[in-house]
Parts: C-alpha cells; structure tokens; sequence
DNA sequence: AGGAATTTTTAAAAAGTCTCAAAAAAAGGC
DNA sequence: GCCTTTTTTTGAGACTTTTTAAAAATTCCT
C-alpha cells in the first residue's frame, strides 16, 4: 500500500505539500496540485486514516450504543442515523449491551480510546446519570429517549405523552372507564411517560386511577400475553386495554382470544409504535405511530451538528411528535 | 487524558516498560507490573487505540456492507454477528449502501485507509465479482448471501434451493399445478435460488414450466401485490402462488382479498423467509424459516476465524439448511 | 568473587500523517 | 535588476504506541 511518502517521492515534492493536497489546502500552486494528484491517482494511494486520527485526533466515527435486542424500533433509528452521517463521510461503530454495566463499560472504552468522535447513546433505562454526566462532559453526544443533559449533549424523545394522552383518549370515547394499562420494562423512559400520558387522559376525564388495571411486563409479546391473562383475570375486568407497544398489545390481543373475548366487542386493546406487523393482526391495532426512521435522521443530524463544532447552537431537547393511528382493535369501524 | 509517557514518569519507568505491562508481556517482573499498574489505575489510563493502531496494523474492527434497506433480514444478522464478535474485543463498523457502485467505494476506501481488520459483505446483487477479487485479495472477507470466492474468504448462504423445492413441493401435495412464482429484484442470488428450487420441485413432479405463471417483484409487499394482480389477470390463473418472500407474499395476499380470492381456497399463497409478521396475517403464512440470528452468529465466529490467522483451516462455502414451516396459507387445517 | 548466562529495563526507531516555523521561490514595484 | 511582499515549499517535530537492539541489573556457577 501506497504511503505519503511515496507520493512525495515520485512527485518530487515534500511530503508536506502532500499533506496539503491531499487536505485541499489553498496553499499550493495548481501546477503542484495536479502533479501530485496524478501520482496520487498512479499509485492508488489513500491516506491512512489511522495515521490521520492520530495526529487530527479525529476519527469521523461516531460511536453508537444501542440495547441489544430485536427490534423494528432500534433497526430504523440506526438506519436513519447510518444515511444521514454517511453522507458527511462519518463511519458509524455500533455496540450492542444487555445491561448497564456493558453500555457503561462499552462507552468509557470508546471514549478513552479515542475511537470515536461523537456518540449516540441508545439507553432506555438509565439510571446513573451523574456517572454518565460526569464521563461525558463536553463530550458529544445525543441521547435518544432518554432526557439526560451533560455539557454537550441534546436529547431526542418522542412525544410519548401526548401519544399516549391521545390514544387512551380516544378509547375513553368509545365509552370505556374500565381501561387496564400494561407497564414495560421497569425504569424504562419511554414506559413511564407512556403511562403518565395514561393517567392523565383518564384524570382529565374524570376516571380515579385504579392499581387493579395495570400489569407489568417486559415489552415482549409474551409478557404482553401474560400481563392482559392477569389483567383478564380480575373480578371486573377492565373493557379496554393500553399497552405501552405494540409487541405486548398483541399479545394480549392473543390473550383475549384465548379467553375466547371478542376484540373489540369485548375488550379493545391499543398499543403504541406501530410496528409493521399491526397493520395485519386481527383486528388491526389502534396505536401511536413513531416515526422512527425520521427519528435516526434527526439524530444523525444532531450529532454532526455537534461534530461541526459550530457548538452552542445546538438544541439541548428534541421532542418528536407522534400520531394516532386509529385501525379496528379500538371499536371504529373503518378507517 | 493521560497517555503512556505520564504513566511511565509517574511510575519511574520507561515507556517501553509500561507498554509491556499493557499486552501482558511476560518480561517485566512482578515488582513494577505491579507499580506500574497501579499508576494506570490511578491516572485512568487507556492505550490510544488509534496509535496502537499505527504500529500494530489492527484496528480490531470488523467492517460491514449492507444494503440500505428496512429489514429484519439485515437486522438480525448483523445483531448475530456484533454479539459474537464484541466478546471478542472487537468493534463493528457498519456501511449501509444503495446500490453497487456505493458498496465498492466504500468497500475501497474501508479497505484501503486501514480502518478495518476485515469485513463482512451482504451483496445480494454483485455482479463485478471479477473487480471484487481483484480488490479483496487475500484481505479476511465473508459473504453473506452471495457464492464469491476470493483469495481468503467464506461465503455463508442459506440453502434457498432445497427450501424452495419444500415449499414448492408442499403446494404440489396441495393438488396444485399450476403454481405461480414471483421473482425478487433482478439479478438477486436468493431470488435466482429460489426460483431454480421452484423449477426442481415442478420438474419432479412432472409438471412443465409456464412463463405464463411467472412475474417480477423486487422483494417489496407493493411489488408482490402487482405480481400477483398480474397472474390473477392470466386467462386461467394460477391456483398457487409461491413468492420469493414473505413481503411479496404478504403483498400477494392483499391482492387475492381485493379480487375476493378466498386464500387458500381459490388460491394458495405461500412466502421464504418467515419474518415475524408472517404468523399474524390472515391467513397465517406458510413459508420457509431463515434462521436469520443465527446466521450472524455463523458469520461472526467465521471472520473471527479468518482474523484470529490460524489461516487455511476456513471453510470456503457453509450452507445453512432451512426449515418448512407449515401454516394456513397453503390451505393445511391445523398446524 | 569473577564471569557467564539470564532476566529486566531502556533508549531509540518506526508506523503514516499533519503542522509550525523557516526557507525558498515567485511576484510586484520602482 | 534590486528590494520588498506574497506565495509556495520544505524540514523537522509531534501525535501515541509498539518493537528491536542494546544496556543494565540480577542470578547462577564454580
């Protein structure tokens, strides 16, 4: 492989205006430019990014840390953020952690190493901010669902709450009083303000909270599934259920089913997300629509924004809206 | 942050020393690995990863090529292949790309610019290969999907011949003979497998080929639903369909409910690939499981294995079997 | 204790690029 | 053509680590 070296050596010319051709320096005369890009073009030569990071210290990376889980969700905001900095010729280093401790370990090997430049920090459940806040002073970065602020970072969350408000909102008009809310993973962002949106629809319509309509599960479909069985179970059963996504409110839907309960004649259930399989389940759910990939792209923008270095203009929060998609699983009848 | 010098003046010994401490070399006595550890610990230390980089000629990072598109497919193999090679220290650098000459630059300029140790590639639609042996030789590559053999690398392929044949034969019990099939984007190496895996089947059976019950997609649910609008249009149309996705079956499925089709009844609709929508759509789809996750592990363990340079002992080409999974849509009762 | 053989430590070179200060070349003015 | 500016080019040092060859310290024999 071609170094710097050899270009300088067959251009006759030093290495240093090398460097600067290659940087696009206005510092040398168009008649050396051309000279050197020809021998640069002869001998395939690329500037070794290693040794540019080295003395730059920049490594166009941005560091991703995403949970390491199945999902539509985590797929499309990865791809958004993929399309946009790629464009800006920024790579784009995905970790992956299954707790805490390895997002936490994962970051502060990236970080120290000096492997990246930036990073998007994927974490629903976070629960140390002041290590983070400490670890991540002035360094770039962008939470995406989870409202932490360091010194240079911005926050991106969707509008869970009034996602929320609205599509439990809508059930409260079909009539319902009765409306069971399935909690997901504990310490989850993104479930807490789900369910604050829930409480306040039902306050704003005058319903008193009842500890007897909520379950708990995990955001899969067979917590979902088991959460409404629980729910189901009561003396009076709620005739309608949120589930904070859409995974777990069709597993309750598969729950009513099991019970034999018409859905939604029996019991309406509604979810949030919209994932591509709601659309096809019978009956097709009633949710919130995230728009995800959007999502990735803001963020993608975000975290370049913060790289460019402008610094200062950058927005600390970002709240996403979200919209109801009303379908069958709620009682309308066609939409 | 502090850097391996501030290590050694604090710690009372050479660079060189401490630097041993770091890999674990056994020539430094007990005495001051202990001091100089201390000292890390102390001042926070990191080697740079970058400058290791420059010396070392590896950068413990895995590069991946994918096509830029929304699928679970992609996902799940690349969630595969970060969970088996993070355990292994290394990172993952993701491309996403759109079309062919995209992947070739960026492939280049990844390899060229030393940022990656290897590489993963999911082309399904290369064609160049010739320029791709050229490029990739003897650099650690495997392919996913697509049967290229350069100078040192895997191909991983799913046996989409012998599912098609399942599948396509399954229909045939069914009673069917005159079985449609819907092509995925040109020049696409599943695709092509599974429509040579459809013509055994019908071959076996004795049943001749008819250009009349075949039709183009790209993979997408709106193209399978053309294709299939376009068979049910034929004079005497298909009483099967076997698509070369679940998408484009699933798109094949809304199409027979427009035309009032009853599925299976006047037609049988099957898909490859089991995606999880698949089981929720009415009726449930038959198909051909993908273990998708599992493949990701296969491909990461095996350019782990190219890495790790034990060298030779790589197998050139695995092939990873499929599984019939029998469900409503090709007009079984119970399953 | 003296010297050979080991073990441990060090200084210096190397990896490939960028950057600063200084030198060289070109341009401009008279 | 000479002197001053301005533009272009260069040489050397820096970035942080690993590695190699050599030096220093320790151990082991006799």
């Amino acid at each position: 492989m071609a170094t710097i070296k050899d270009v300088a050596k067959k251009a006759g010319v030093s290495i240093a205006t090398v460097s600067r051709v290659i940087n696009n320096s206005p510092k040398v005369s168009e008649k050396t430019r051309q000279r050197v890009l020809e021998v640069i073009r002869e001998l395939n030569f690329m500037p070794n990014i290693i040794a540019q990071g080295l003395q730059t210290k920049r490594t166009n990376t941005i560091g991703l840390i995403f949970p390491d889980a199945t999902s539509y969700y985590f797929a499309e905001i990865i791809r958004g953020i993929i399309g946009v900095v790629q464009k800006q010729k920024y790579h784009v280093v995905i970790s992956s952690s299954h707790d805490e401790n390895d997002e936490l370990r994962t970051l502060i090997s990236m970080l120290q190493s000096g492997r990246v430049d930036g990073m998007v920090l994927m974490m629903p459940t976070i629960t140390d901010s002041k290590f983070l806040k400490h670890t991540l002073k002035n360094f770039p970065v962008v939470f995406v669902c989870t409202n932490i602020k360091t010194g240079k970072s911005t926050s991106v969350i969707i509008d869970n709450f009034n996602g929320a408000k609205k599509v439990t909102s809508h059930l409260i008009e079909h009539g319902h009083r009765r409306i069971g809310f399935i909690h997901g993973s504990p310490n989850n962002f993104d479930s807490r303000e789900r369910y604050r949106g829930y409480l306040s629809a039902l306050a704003n319509a005058g319903i008193s909270k009842s500890e007897l309509y909520e379950a708990r599960g995990n955001f899969t479909e067979q917590s979902g599934f088991n959460a409404a069985m629980e729910l189901f179970s009561q003396p009076s059963p709620p005739t309608a259920i949120f589930a904070a996504n859409d995974s777990m409110a069709i597993g309750a839907i598969e729950a009513a089913k099991r019970l034999s309960l018409n859905v939604p004649n029996d019991v309406a259930i509604v979810g949030f997300d919209d994932i591509s399989t709601s659309r096809y389940v019978e009956p097709a759910l009633t949710t919130v629509r995230v728009p995800v990939f959007e999502v990735g792209e803001i963020v993608g923008k975000i975290i370049l924004k913060h790289l460019s270095g402008e610094g200062g203009s950058v927005e600390e929060k970002i709240v996403i809206p979200v919209e109801l998609v009303v379908r069958k699983s709620c009682g309308c009848k066609e939409s």
